[in-house]
DNA sequence: TTGCGTGCAAAGGTTTTGCATGGCA
DNA sequence: TGCCATGCAAAACCTTTGCACGCAA
């Protein structure tokens, strides 16, 4: 759960900490080997790769695959269990994720449940849409 | 939007044909290739392709990637534009995609927009999960 | 010292592209 | 007849794998 099994190699910290310093954006194998070429600290891809796999059974990242990219996105997910009980909603423009902490919507997940049988996935579930920031400088640059 | 334009060829027609037969089921580009193999008409990938990117942009179809697989899934869709006015649910065991008609969920999607201000595509977003047959299916084979 | 981690290069698989040919309108 | 559509093969990509070497514990 915890990957706390495994070498604490510098690769390994280096991968960790860009995920997590971009824990709001999407992130792909090929910027996270980008970012480490520019910083000097050099990883190949199959390492990067590797680590993302075991990051992903681990469940310290989310995948995903957006829109029109042809390449896996992966982002840090908080380890404390509580992202297994509310739903995301993540933003198509800016690419942030947002846990929802918000009854009503989990109200929705129990009728899901109890009135249409249909056992909701939280973890994997992801609103898409446009957040109020997104929306309001969408608005803005319209005049 | 229709799709209406473009010339009527055999090909696409045997493409837009599985992809309707097939309307609960995931479909790659290799499946419908190996169909047409099989059912005589063959079909380059190359158009294959070609196809899907066009029906995609018509909204003709709608483009996921499951889980483990590598390559992309396409189910098609409804043309009939109710698509953008309810939820979808998504059975991740049959494949199932789920037309919720649900003032419950509808609620949810307004409270979002009013108190959180995040305005959610409902084309793109998909709730996964398990359906009730699966759901039934899986407790009993747990005897 | 032991065995996991890493890098490189090659392999594997999916999707796209270029170009000559074929076929709808 | 004029274009669009198609097929093939090559290319472009992303990801995985094999293997020898390096390094954490």
């Amino acid at each position: 759960m915890n990957h706390s099994e495994g070498y604490k190699t510098k690769q390994r910290m280096a991968i960790l900490e860009f995920l997590k310093r971009n824990e709001n954006a999407h992130v792909t194998a090929a910027m996270i080997s980008d970012h480490l070429d520019q910083t000097g600290t050099h990883v190949g891809v199959a390492t990067i790769y590797r680590h993302l796999d075991r990051l992903l059974e681990s469940g310290e990242v989310r995948k995903y695959t957006v829109d029109g990219t042809t390449s896996a996105c992966y982002q840090y997910a908080r380890l404390d269990g509580q992202c297994r009980e509310h739903f995301h909603l993540k933003c198509e423009k800016c690419g942030r994720l947002i846990h929802l902490e918000c009854s009503h919507a989990m109200q929705t997940f129990d009728h899901l449940l109890e009135d249409h049988g249909f056992a909701v996935d939280l973890y994997r579930t992801v609103f898409y849409g446009q957040c109020r920031e997104c929306r309001e400088q969408e608005g803005a640059e319209e005049e």
